[in-house]
DNA sequence: CGCCTTTAGTTATATTATAACGACGGACAG
DNA sequence: CTGTCCGTCGTTATAATATAACTAAAGGCG
């Protein structure tokens, strides 16, 4: 008797994917992380998609390849990525989007806590603006009165270029 | 037979506290907007905390004056209040706090949409910050790629310099 | 007053996130 | 080889945040 196998990433995942996949694994790697087949199909099923995704959202998603996942499936795969800069979260939206350069950067650590989103509030899309300006102003602000930033969340929302022609 | 009274905004907020409300039901009456007695408790209950309260923080103080408060009696009022700009939502927080410009803003809506907001993640206060440079950095960058900006948040987290010395 | 709009009460439920505990599996020292 | 440790995962339950939908009351205004 024929039993139907469950879908792999190879049935879902574009190609493009699938190799950023690969070098998603390869820098985990290289950071003393392990990117295991939930967090890559979690992973994958962020890239895929073309606008941030809820948590819940991904779980329907990867039910269709673990087909007992749970909330702290996902949740423990979401807080991993966070932690490896893989992907952020749009604090605005409660959502998730795959980190634009965390792969090409070439300075340790340094592109996480730099990062900005500009939100369409007509397509939904998010971007990630890496603007050294804003950085900047945000930390000459803040030293100005003796805080000292860890982290700054800057999600600017508004409409888009392609959404402003139509 | 002598019924016990629930307590009124009298027993428990700080003149302080009481002459601010006084300030925003005229704000409020001046933008076709009316501070009701829930609203006013509310608005008054953020004020008076040091800290970023949660919308279910509220509703339990919020109980020992009306004792038939629901989660909707809360989030109505925030919705009121965030609409005038008397408070503010602080995303990472998802959490409330009183806005400390807005009585005192004198060109019409200019206030809101260009604060930035200073999170300790010691002491766990808010402060509000209003520097153009920021406002104008986010601008110029999202102007740069067509980008139409209506509102941004920027949230930074570290260090105030209070506990920085302790 | 009578009408209309805004506000509030009430119940139920949706949405997002975490706690807690046990099992499994690979890495590694002895 | 084998026992132990640690990171990961399965599973169940529940916490925390937010909204839908409907009804009723209250206030402004002709």
């Amino acid at each position: 008797m024929l039993t139907t196998a469950p879908p792999t990433e190879r049935d879902q995942f574009s190609p493009g994917t699938r190799q950023l996949l690969d070098r998603a694994s390869a820098y985990c790697a290289a950071h003393a992380g392990r990117l295991t087949e939930t967090r890559r199909l979690v992973l994958g099923l962020i890239t895929e998609a073309s606008k941030p995704v809820g948590a819940y959202d991904i779980l329907d998603h990867l039910r269709s390849f673990q087909k007992n996942a749970a909330p702290p499936t996902v949740y423990r795969a979401l807080d991993f990525l966070l932690a490896q800069g893989l992907i952020h979260r749009i604090e605005r939206l409660t959502a998730f989007v795959g980190c634009a350069h965390r792969l090409d950067c070439t300075h340790e650590g340094g592109c996480g806590h730099r990062a900005q989103f500009l939100i369409c509030s007509v397509c939904g899309t998010v971007s990630e603006l890496e603007e050294p300006g804003i950085a900047r102003a945000i930390h000459d602000a803040a030293k100005a009165i003796g805080f000292r930033p860890s982290h700054a969340t800057v999600e600017i929302e508004g409409v888009c270029a392609q959404c402003q022609t139509r």
